[in-house]
DNA sequence: ATGCCTGCGGTTCGCAGA
């Protein structure tokens, strides 16, 4: 089975690019964030006339992340363990949606994530994205002693390695990039979960996003920051990771691009 | 050194993103 995840950058400005995904590549699962758009508005009508099931965690105008799957989707959780950090207005942030998809061969746990930006980093941001990545850890490390299937997919908003970014020496000072930052990523990844795609391939010039401004997709000045991470049992039926680098050529495209892994179950 | 673009809310600008 496909799995996929992709920050769609609004999905109403993006719904043609959506469908269009849906039927030329067909995931069994799209994790999607920054949808961008309330429960409600969410194209659902859309979607399930393509064949996919929905399930949303929205919220006004920004954040919103959503999971769409062929199979049904089972055992939905909005936002991590204890609610999600207030913000400054005392509102929660719609950043994290876990689900259970079932599977001829039993069911995989799916999370979509967008993890906060953190920037700038001398500011209450930065500490909201160094304590949720925190929180993802402690509720991951729950969810591997389940023993099962798992991919925690989306946005996490971190280069885990210089080789993520086409010029690493203009993120040293970013929330992207910074040793905590990435301290924190490592310290996840090291509970036992496998990037999927550094488990495909070493090379360098994988990105999977591309700033709107200053001709950064021309110039093929990316990073890599969409990740899937995959616990033991996901990770032994791992064949292949995709990045769907095509959609950011399209007009009016959203700045990052898809990224799947195609497991064998 | 700064802004470069894009989406949103709401109004022609500010905020957020990365």
């Amino acid at each position: 089975m496909r799995i996929a995840t992709w920050n769609i950058n609004s999905v109403k400005q993006r719904l043609g690019h959506l469908l269009a995904f849906l039927a030329e590549d067909a995931p069994d699962v799209l994790c999607l964030q920054e949808i961008k758009c309330v429960d409600e508005a969410f194209p659902r009508a859309e979607v399930e006339a393509a064949g996919y099931n929905v399930a949303v965690y929205g919220q006004k105008a920004f954040n919103g992340v959503a999971i769409l799957a062929r199979r049904p989707i089972e055992d939905v959780k909005r936002g991590l363990p204890g609610r999600d950090w207030a913000d400054q207005e005392g509102e929660d942030q719609a950043r994290y949606l876990e689900a259970s998809i079932s599977t001829d061969t039993g069911a995989v746990r799916v999370a979509s994530i967008y993890l906060p930006n953190g920037n700038p980093p001398d500011t209450p941001k930065y500490d909201y994205k160094l304590r949720w990545m925190e929180r993802l850890t402690e509720h991951a490390q729950n969810l591997l002693t389940l023993e099962e299937p798992l991919v925690l997919a989306g946005d996490y908003n971190v280069i885990p390695d210089p080789r993520d970014a086409a010029r690493p020496e203009i993120w040293v000072s970013d929330a992207l990039f910074l040793p905590p930052t990435r301290e924190r990523f490592r310290a996840l990844v090291d509970l036992g979960l496998t990037d999927a795609l550094r488990a495909c391939s070493d090379a360098g010039g994988l990105y999977s996003f591309w700033d709107y401004q200053a001709g950064a997709w021309q110039k093929n000045n990316g990073i890599r920051i969409d990740h899937l991470l995959l616990s033991p049992q996901a990770a032994d039926r791992l064949q292949h990771t995709t990045i769907h680098r095509s959609l950011r050529a399209l007009e009016k495209p959203s700045d990052h691009v898809p990224v799947s892994v195609d497991l064998a179950v």
